[in-house]
DNA sequence: ACCTCGTTGTGAACGGCGTTCACATTAGTG
DNA sequence: CACTAATGTGAACGCCGTTCACAACGAGGT
C-alpha cells in the first residue's frame, strides 16, 4: 500500500484503483495518465513499466468496469419473481436490460467509460470482464436470450441478431439518458421509459415475423 | 477565397468546410484547432476571432452535420412508395429511420461528430440545423410520429416519450454498427438488422398497452 | 558476503495540444 | 485622411502522451 521507499508495492493495481475513481468522479476524459501518476505519487514514465500506453491502461479499466456491470445485471436478475416458462424468460430478459440502464444512471462516468469507446466484441467474453457471477454482461444477454428461445417465445429463426436488437434499444436509451439530450429527465419519467423500452424489445423479438416463409 | 494577403476572405466558413472534411475523413477526435487553422493557413490564434474556443467550433460543426442528416432523411421519405393512412405513416416512420442510419453508414466521421458527444436538446430546433426541407431531424421524428398518431397507429396515451422510444433504438443500432462492436457486420446483415430495429420500433409504439387504464 | 542481472521508478526532454495576450495589419466610417 | 473596430500574428503558458538514458532496488548464484 504504502510505498517502500523507491518501490511502490503494487502500482498496477494502484493505478487501476486510482483510474476507477478518476473516470467514476468525471467520466473517461479525465482519465490523463499524468493525472494518475500524480494521485499514485509516482513519475509519469512510472505507467509504461505496466502500460504499453494510455489506451491500454483505459482497456484494462473498461474490463474492471464490465465486471460491475455484470454484478449490477445479475442484482437485477436476483430480484425477478420466480415464476416459469415464458412469464420467467421474460422477466430475466427485462432484468438485464434495466440491470444496464440502472448501472448507467448510477455511475454514468463509469458506463461512458465501459460503453463509449468500447469498440471491440473480443472484450465480451474476456475473463477479465466477468463479474462474480463468472458472465460478462454480454453473455448474461445471451443467456437472457437463450432462455427466451427455450420457453418458445423466441423462434430459431429469429435468434440470430437478437442481442443485436436488445442491445441496441437499451444501449441507445442508456446514451440518450446518460451522456445525451434526455440527460436531464427526472427520474420518474426515466424508469417508465425504460420500461417501454425493455417492452419494445420483448415485442420486437417474440414478433416472429421473419421475412422468409 | 485565396487570402488578400493578410485578411482571409471568410474565415469562419473556410473553418467550418476543414472541419467536414477532417471529421468525414478521421472522425471527430481528428478536429485540433491548430490542424484546422495549419490547413486553412492562419494562426492557432485567428481562430479565436471567429469561435470562443474549440468546444464551440465543434458545437458549429455539429449544426452543420445535422442538417444533412436531415437531408438524408428527406430523401429516404422522398423514396416510400406512396400511401394511405396508417401504410404511408409505417413507411414515413421507417424511412426518417433508415435515413439516420444510412447517413451513419455513409459518413460515420460526421455521423459521430454529430451524435457521439451531442449533449443538449437544443440543438434539436436549432435552425443552424434544418436541412433543405427546413427540418432538423428530431423535427423529422416528430412529424413522423405524429402522422403516425394522426393515422390512429399511436393512441395519445402513448405519444409522450415516442421520440425517445424510437430514437433510442434506432441511435444505439448505429452507435453498435458504426463505432462499436457490430462494426464489421457486412451490408447484408446491417440492412437486414436495421429492417428488425425499425419493425421493433413500429411494435413497440403501436401496442398501446399503457400501464394506466 | 559479494556481485550480477532483471525489474521497477526517475528526470529531463520532445512535440502536440488549447488558450491567452500584446501587437501588427487592414477595411470602413466619419 | 485620420480613427476605430475588426481581423490576423507570434510568442508564451501549462497541459498532455511518450521516450530514453540513468538510478535504485530485490533476488539468485557463487
Amino acid at each position: 500500500m504504502a510505498r517502500s521507499g523507491y518501490f511502490h508495492g503494487d502500482l498496477r493495481r494502484a493505478l487501476l484503483d486510482a483510474g476507477v475513481d478518476a473516470a467514476r468522479a468525471s467520466g473517461p476524459e479525465a482519465l490523463s495518465l499524468r493525472e494518475l501518476a500524480r494521485i499514485v505519487e509516482v513519475a509519469p514514465s512510472a505507467v509504461y513499466r505496466h502500460f504499453e500506453s494510455r489506451e491500454q491502461l483505459v482497456s484494462a479499466l473498461v474490463l474492471r468496469t464490465l465486471g460491475m456491470v455484470a454484478d449490477a445485471m445479475e442484482d437485477e436478475i436476483a430480484a425477478v419473481p420466480p415464476a416459469e416458462g415464458r412469464t420467467w424468460a421474460d422477466g430475466v430478459l427485462g432484468a438485464v436490460g434495466i440491470g444496464y440502464l440502472r448501472f448507467a444512471w448510477r455511475e454514468p462516468g463509469l458506463f461512458q467509460l465501459a460503453f463509449r469507446a468500447h469498440r471491440d466484441l473480443d472484450s465480451a467474453h474476456d475473463p477479465d470482464a466477468r463479474g462474480a457471477s463468472g458472465r460478462t454482461p454480454y453473455e448474461q444477454l445471451e443467456r437472457a436470450l437463450d432462455t427466451l428461445q427455450d420457453a418458445g417465445a423466441l423462434s430459431a429463426a429469429d435468434r440470430p441478431g437478437a442481442e443485436a436488437l436488445a442491445w441496441s434499444a437499451v444501449h441507445g436509451f442508456a446514451m440518450l439518458t446518460v451522456d445525451g439530450p434526455l440527460r436531464s429527465l427526472d427520474e420518474g419519467s426515466r424508469e417508465h421509459l425504460a420500461a417501454r423500452v425493455v417492452e419494445m424489445v420483448r415485442l420486437g423479438l417474440e414478433a416472429a415475423k421473419p421475412d422468409a416463409p
